[in-house]
DNA sequence: AGCACGCCGACT
DNA sequence: GTCGGCGTGCTC
């Protein structure tokens, strides 16, 4: 009786593939067990999915499993499920999230040499040649190349079909050969069992609350919390509930953004829970990964601490998995297989039976909505704290920093105090404004900034395509439009060390390598910088000195991006600037903005989350967006604008004819039209329930072959 | 993804 | 007339 074997591969198709199981392996094949298989001309490691003794597409000549690679599955049955549907919810491919959740070392591949035949060195010699072959032939007489070597080397066209020619006439041999097999290696026996310690003195309410989640941990069964709150405090409910799963036995998943790893965090770890902890991010050498993910595999790690990829950990008994910061986007990975971190821990701890906290001090809106919905929103805000915030018009203003600013930085910089200064990175493109009644042109239909075209004079919707000729004067007032000035952190740095010539100022963008990052916030840190200028970047840091003066300049270039976040998307960044603040009565934020009176400013400004919450919320309800409905962006990329066109429209009707119930937003250029001379068209689908994406999408998402990015908002 | 096949445009 | 572009389909 023949055994068959259903086989998913890391490719970008959906599909599972059916091998023969041969004799000799029966007794070792199981579900979750990577193999090698021969796959068209080459050889892959897939993973068993499921076994079955009837062959299910009979007629159709099936091959034979080439190797398996593992005595013991490396995913257990629940891990695969849950694979599997969280490469269903975000529309990636499972065979390339379940390659991704390994070590790179756990995956084979065949690899082509090509090596030069005798025929071949004679040929050269005697026989006319094309140019092109005459190169190839001439570069294998050094030596052999593997294919991709060629690739990169030559930059010939269709270098693939040359090379099968060659091989047919004798000229070049093509050998396939796997790459070496890495031994399983042996771990060393971590033999000291650090003590816990986890005492924590909890206030009263992050007490109840901890008492609560344990209670939850303790049961079982899949519960979801959003803790609603300052770091501090959530951090010592954490400690808390890692305790308490420890101590019935279960393990702790603990998700982080890239960012706040840092070294402090990383000692704290250490300290209070020793060997027990693993580390999973991506900063780790592969080696160092790959020794990681070892030792949770192992079972020797009870708590995995880690950034987005760390919830692949393969760990089965988890009986709490926390998402901090979980407003942090870094937990969507956009590139294949593209996932969210944050809805993939939903579906981990539901399958598991597991608890799940979420923590955040300023909640995604959809995030926070669904919580207070659904009754599991826990709040340990403190006693709120009032800063001292001035906003200044900065329409009023001629230059960058206006004369009242230049007073207040002054002041600051005569006692010595440290002055920190933010610009948001300036937007890719331009947009209009009435300088005199403050009106943005915006699309009808989607309510998105429209963007300024130059070359052709328009303004365009970058959501659903919609374009306008550029109006000269306000359709509101009459009155002349302006550009808006998009100033980056360069000009205001200028500006800041022509007006203060005697401080030390300096400024800090990703277009700094990160030695030089370092550098710069290693200089403020120890107080040899006076004014600090930054973008996001500046930010989203962990370790920063508190300053005196926060200077917050045009918050509002976020606020004009094509993004129907960017109220929330404001209304945080200025939250987060604002945390810099020192802790005494004396420090100040100052915003200055040509937007005074935009309530995601207003109320940053305030530090009224809850308000800002409502108002937002509103406006959603109003214009169907998230939390309201659900929104899959599709992003189409290609070399030619005309074929993308083309084939995104063919797109957009196959999902048209799958559902009526789709609004369809586009297509339409992308908010940045072009990468590195590829074309950008994109795409924006509304429904009220994911399912009715899902199944309009299907088909559309199958056939399509232009290179598509997806993402899912809900 | 990687590769083979097949149908339309610019050229030895 | 052919070479070769890439649009399409298939890989167990």
């Amino acid at each position: 009786m023949t055994l068959y074997a259903e086989v998913i591969l890391p490719l970008p198709v959906s599909q599972a593939f059916t091998y023969i199981v041969p004799e000799p392996f029966i007794g070792s094949a199981r579900a979750g067990s990577r193999v090698l298989v021969p796959f068209s001309q080459r050889m892959l490691t897939g993973f068993i999915i499921g076994l079955r003794k009837r062959s299910p597409t009979p007629g159709i000549p099936l091959k034979e499993i080439a190797e398996i690679l593992d005595g013991e599955p490396v995913f257990s049955s629940s891990f695969l499920s849950f694979s599997r549907k969280l490469s269903d919810y975000f529309y990636s491919s499972w065979g390339e999230l379940l390659q991704a959740s390994l070590p790179p070392s756990f995956i084979l591949k065949s690899r082509t040499r090509l090596s030069l035949t005798e025929k071949g060195t004679a040929a050269l010699e005697d026989r006319v040649l094309s140019e092109e072959e005459k190169k190839v032939l001439s570069f294998l007489q050094k030596k052999d190349y593997s294919l991709l070597f060629l690739k990169r080397r030559l930059h010939l066209k269709g270098l693939s079909a040359l090379l099968s020619r060659l091989e047919k006439r004798g000229l070049v041999e093509i050998q396939r050969s796997m790459e070496r097999i890495k031994k399983k290696r042996t771990l060393p026996v971590t033999g000291s069992q650090a003590q816990l310690e986890l005492d924590f003195s909890l206030d009263a309410i992050s007490r109840q609350t901890a008492d609560r989640i344990s209670a939850s941990i303790k049961s079982r069964s899949f519960t979801r919390f959003l803790l609603y709150g300052p770091a501090e405090k959530r951090e010592s409910v954490y400690f808390q509930l890692i305790k308490k799963s420890l101590e019935v036995r279960k393990k702790a998943l603990f998700l982080l953004p890239e960012i706040a790893l840092t070294q402090a965090l990383r000692e704290k770890f250490e300290k209070r829970l020793g060997e027990r902890a693993a580390l999973l991010h991506s900063r780790l050498s592969e080696s160092k990964r790959e020794l990681e993910w070892l030792r949770i595999k192992e079972g020797e790690a009870e708590v995995v601490v880690g950034s987005r990829s760390a919830l692949f950990a393969p760990l089965d008994d988890i009986g709490l998995v926390i998402v901090d910061e979980e407003q942090d986007e870094s937990y969507y990975q956009q590139e294949s297989p593209s996932y969210d971190a944050r809805k993939g821990a939903w579906l981990r701890a539901k399958g598991l039976g597991a608890t799940l906290v979420y923590g955040s001090a300023l909640p995604r809106i959809s995030a926070f909505f669904r919580a207070r919905k659904r009754g599991y929103l826990v709040n340990l805000e403190g006693k709120k704290e009032r800063k001292k915030v001035e906003i200044i018009d900065s329409r009023r203003e001629r230059r960058a920093i206006s004369r009242k600013l230049v007073v207040r930085i002054s002041e600051r910089l005569k006692n010595k105090e440290p002055v920190l200064v933010f610009l948001n990175r300036r937007g890719y493109a331009s947009y209009l404004f009435c300088s005199e009644c403050n009106s943005v042109p915006r699309c009808q239909r989607c309510d998105i900034v429209l963007t300024f075209h130059k070359r052709d004079k328009s303004l365009v919707c970058h959501y659903c395509g919609y374009s306008t000729p550029v109006a000269v004067d306000c359709p509101d007032c009459g009155r002349r439009m302006s550009r808006s000035r998009a100033l980056g952190i360069e000009a205001v740095e200028e500006e800041l060390r022509d007006i203060f010539p005697q401080s030390r100022v300096r400024s800090l963008a990703t277009d700094l390598s990160r030695d030089e990052q370092e550098n710069v916030l290693r200089s403020y840190n120890r107080g040899n910088t006076d004014i600090l200028v930054g973008t996001q970047l500046l930010a989203r840091q962990t370790d920063l000195r508190p300053a005196s003066l926060v200077v917050i300049l045009f918050p509002e270039i976020i606020l004009t991006l094509p993004d129907y976040r960017a109220s929330e998307r404001t209304f945080r960044a200025i939250s987060r600037m604002m945390s810099f603040l020192g802790p005494g009565s004396d420090a100040e934020a100052i915003i200055q903005t040509a937007l005074p009176d935009h309530f995601s400013i207003r109320l940053a400004a305030s530090n009224d989350y809850r308000s800002f919450f409502l108002e937002e919320l509103s406006f959603r309800r109003l214009l169907n967006y998230p939390p309201f409905s659900h929104l899959v962006e599709i992003l189409f990329q290609g070399e030619n604008l005309r074929n993308l066109a083309r084939q995104s429209r063919r797109f957009m009707e196959r999902v048209e004819k799958g559902s009526a119930d789709i609004e369809i937003l586009g297509p339409g250029l992308a908010p940045v039209p072009k990468v590195r001379g590829r074309a950008r068209v994109q795409v924006i689908l509304k429904a009220s329930r994911k399912e009715i994406l899902d199944d309009a999408l299907r088909e559309p998402m199958r056939t399509a072959r232009a290179k598509k990015t997806v993402l899912v908002h809900e």
